[in-house]
DNA sequence: ATGAAAGCGCTAACAG
DNA sequence: CTGTTAGCGCTTTCAT
């Protein structure tokens, strides 16, 4: 059964012990003067007691919470899963806990979770992209604490980045296919412009095919992002079937690519003889696909990681001024491209 | 510039509004005796003021946090996500939210985990399976609140379960087997007990070969878990070179499943001609893979849709008893298997 | 529909 | 190393 009556406080701990509450406060966090002694004493008594310390009324009085707000578009998707997985074990040393929202890729569920975080008093802020609503810029320059944001460039911060051009590192990709001579490329991503980073890869294919003088017509719609395995699939099929003659297809992320794999499997197109495979994000699938895919590495992990650091750099004063972080994305080249 | 002042509280909006605190406290919930002409008056203040409701103050004073603690094993999992995903969605009606943490499949983290979520009195936790270790049983039955197990049917459980049993699961893919006539059965999973669940899948393994009076011994270890797909692949190039004649393996997941398709193909092993593949979990990859993948959906979005209605019931009064909600996984005999 | 007083459980600030 | 006092920003409770 449980028990009805009220949970005990550091006061009926304070009383057991036979100390002040002021010392079961202190001995119940680090580097604080309370002698050895005292201090078992104290975790005894409070063991014992079933006594388990209040966040609550600590957050309010010392107007610190030890939460880091963390805003996602998905919690169902590996690279942002990494990315928060940095982040946690980054932050866990000092004692901050990450607060976890996830968007939907919407930019006006992002303004909601947002502000419903703010209300939890986070010491800092951790966002996946740099396009937000008015409201939400609004929201995070005024929160007064550390914003940052990650997986994107954006050509006016709110504050600290984290992140790599998704545009530039999809250029890197068609400049290698058009170096091996492959000119006929298509590309398949979401018909919308919700996933912003799905959007800034397309932008960068369209860009770099034109810079090379190249068809930037081939682009398949597969559906709402995010892109789906069986969406890529569907995608590949329709671009087989329209544009027989591309010779690769740069998918919006591994996910959809291995997708559209499948889809050469089962047609028996052979890849990478008659056409090449290229993904995004370097999920574990394209290292253990048969052919395995050529994709590109943003490391979702280090984003995650550096964006511990700065917020413990930040909080130490070791940094003080907006840092701006690059993570180089790598092109890992395997068994899906020519 | 971030601006160094204190922010607005609640008093510089009723001094403001030219109305009591009290008011402007009413005038940010719902359901609560406001006029709208000073709702609507007190909302725009706020706004202009840029004040932000600050939920550290109202958790203290009212004692409820609209915290509800959820732990996962690893939070790069679809199956776990998924369950986040249907708890959040039902949750977030009534204004609940989730604080998340994983465990990395270890009790001992676990029960760290559980004494740092509690300390933030969340209202309700939703812990992933029965097995904890003994303190962090007694700081769920000390907690005062709904705990909630899953992903398992625990003998004894702490409160309510929401689950399946996952060796029952089991027991019926090595039942679908046996009926075909396939006898020579291996299992490929992780070679420690940190896994719970996939521990629970290879007991259900071997009771199912013992009832039927088959060789339980093809039991090939992938690693520590949770095993990956390139695991789940070098664990099935050591089942073909040690046990070549067997006829079908089952995977602790769909991931390792996969790995060992992979591995198939890799070696030219026609599946399902010459060895049939099953994994668990129902991930998107089987249901594209070349062929799809034989597998079994526990259905984890519904356990934490499940799960949430039931924290609803419960803070509604409209259940009071412990429930015991029970998933039924479904088999799903698709191209990998015979 | 609105207001006044009191206090949630801890800790900053100061004292010793 | 330990204690005292006051108060964080809300909301409960009781009025009107």
């Amino acid at each position: 059964m449980t028990t009805p009556r009220k949970p005990p406080t550091m006061a009926d701990v304070a009383r057991v012990a036979g100390v002040s509450p002021m010392t079961v406060s202190r001995a119940f966090k680090q580097d604080t003067s309370v002698s050895e002694a005292t201090r078992g004493a104290i975790l005894k008594v409070a063991e014992d007691l079933g006594y388990v310390f209040d966040s609550t009324a600590s957050n309010l009085r010392s107007q610190r919470t030890n939460f880091v707000a963390v805003t996602i578009p998905s919690i169902n998707n590996a690279n942002f899963a990494d990315t928060v997985g940095g982040l946690s074990d980054g932050l866990k040393e000092r004692g901050l806990q990450i607060l976890l929202g996830y968007t939907n890729y919407d930019i006006v569920e992002e303004e909601r979770l947002i502000e419903q975080l703010l209300r939890r008093r986070p010491e800092a802020i951790v966002v996946t992209g740099g396009r937000h609503t008015e409201r939400a810029r609004r929201l995070l320059e005024n929160a007064g604490i550390p914003v940052i944001e990650t997986w994107d460039l954006p050509e006016a911060p709110l504050g600290h980045v984290v992140g790599f051009s998704n545009a530039d590192a999809v250029r890197g990709m068609v400049d290698h296919f058009v170096a091996r001579g492959v000119t006929r490329i298509a590309f398949i991503g979401g018909d919308a412009d919700r996933d912003t980073r799905g959007t800034d890869r397309r932008s960068g294919f369209i860009a770099a095919m034109r810079a090379h003088g190249l068809d930037a017509s081939r682009l398949i719609a597969a559906g709402a992002p995010p892109i789906s395995m069986r969406e890529g699939a569907d995608a590949m099929g329709r671009l087989l079937d329209s544009l027989p003659d591309t010779q690769a297809v740069i998918c919006v992320s591994d996910l959809s690519a291995f997708g559209a794999l499948t889809e050469c499997q089962r047609r028996g197109v052979d890849v990478p003889g008659r056409i090449s495979i290229a993904g995004f994000g370097d999920y574990e699938i394209g290292a253990v696909s048969v052919p395995t895919l050529t994709t590109i590495n943003p490391f979702p992990r280090d984003i995650g990681a550096r964006a511990a650091g700065l917020i413990v750099d930040l909080f130490s004063g070791a940094q003080t001024d907006p840092a701006r972080i690059e993570i180089e994305p790598e092109l890992l080249v395997r068994g899906s491209s020519v």
